[in-house]
DNA sequence: AATGCTATTATTAGCCT
DNA sequence: AAGGCTAATAATAGCAT
């Protein structure tokens, strides 16, 4: 679908391939988020890149849905003793991912709308989560700043404007407004926006994150 | 991409819900297939229905890449404690299917082109393996058949018959039968003739059966 | 539940920055 | 390598089966 058709069939300019990998996979992950949207399915895509860089979209995570499918789908046809003990494994493995998932079952959809702050107690513990939350924000602000100017109350530009105030640190400061500013300032308004649109002036907003928020989801480069 | 454009929200119609899923679901996996060929990249793609009704694609294989995505990407934010029996688990895993894809990693891009008879050598340990090629033949079948009469030599037509004929049973001889009927009659001519175009009077059977294998390829439920 | 039709919208190949 | 542009192909919403 482009100037014109080609056939699929292994593009042979290194070049040309990396292009046009970089574009589809980014299809493929659209596509995927609006599947999940639309149809209430849940999704998980893990990619490779010909150089063997691995990529990952998930809703509603990556690491549940695999369980997931390893609990139902036995090792297909394997010598005998193998497949016993990935069986045992991968039982054990959903029994973990289980215990961990039951606090986080409470009607969330999206992993940072599942975190448990009572678990992270140590600027350490935190680190973790609070890299995962700025490649989110960073990710979201990339097309923010790119977004044409619009006609705001001032509400709203606030919120922009704290978006950046974390960009650089990374002190246990940076650890304390990062996680609260998130929470506050990025998951509130736009989670509680999605999916609504009962005419107010800001339906503009609630569309354009609305929108961010999909192409997001768990857009995560595998670290 | 329709007759009229519509939100990416939640369908409340489960009817038009369940339409909506068939039809992106085929679409994503056809994506996802149509990248790994044009791109040489290795994608999966885990999809559980709203039902929760799994599907998935993967190549090479949803396993390997799983094993490959969850060998790479530590548990992202555990309690410590799960988060390093998980990765034991996970490394315990990746030992098992590295050891047993030793066996297959000669080249080969597909599953049923790894399979290794040495291993199977009872009814009973046949029988995983003839459950899934019967699957990809059936898979397959359901779109030879709709296909508008071509003018095949006849020989097109006894592999077309041959792929018919195991279609019910399911003993010993159901074993052999399809086992060998789909490597000489199924697995072969197709992968063969996967990929050429050199202008022989059957290109339009080479485009139809590479284009059956790429909609194929490990479109599998999981079961 | 899945498939064929077709008017429409969505994605993207090639090119340029 | 990543993003914008635009002509052109590809996917699909609504409908009927």
């Amino acid at each position: 679908m482009g100037k014109r058709k080609i056939e699929i069939e292994k593009l042979e300019d290194p070049n040309k391939r990396q292009v046009t990998f970089s574009k589809r996979r980014k299809g493929l992950f659209k596509k995927a988020a609006d599947a999940c949207f639309l149809c209430d399915a849940e999704i998980a895509v893990i990619v490779f890149s010909p150089a063997g860089k691995p990529y990952s979209f998930g809703h509603t995570s990556v690491d549940s849905l695999i369980d997931r499918y390893l609990s139902r789908s036995g090792p297909v046809s394997n010598g005998a003793e193998h497949s016993r003990l990935s069986r045992e494994i991968h039982d054990l493995e959903s029994e973990i991912k289980n215990e961990q998932q039951q606090k986080m079952n409470r009607g969330n959809r999206f992993w940072w709308e599942q975190i448990d702050p009572d678990e992270y107690d140590s600027v350490e513990k935190l680190q973790s989560v609070v890299d995962e939350l700025e490649k989110l924000r960073n990710n979201v602000l990339r097309r923010v700043e790119k977004l044409p100017s619009r006609s705001t109350t001032g509400d709203r530009n606030e919120t922009k404007a704290s978006l950046l105030l974390t960009d650089e640190a990374s002190t246990s400061d940076f650890v304390d407004q990062t996680f609260s500013g998130m929470v506050d300032d990025l998951e509130a308004p736009m989670v509680a926006e999605l999916g609504k649109g009962d005419g107010g002036e800001d339906d503009e907003w609630s569309d354009v994150f609305a929108e961010l928020l999909r192409d997001d989801i768990e857009i995560l480069p595998a670290f």
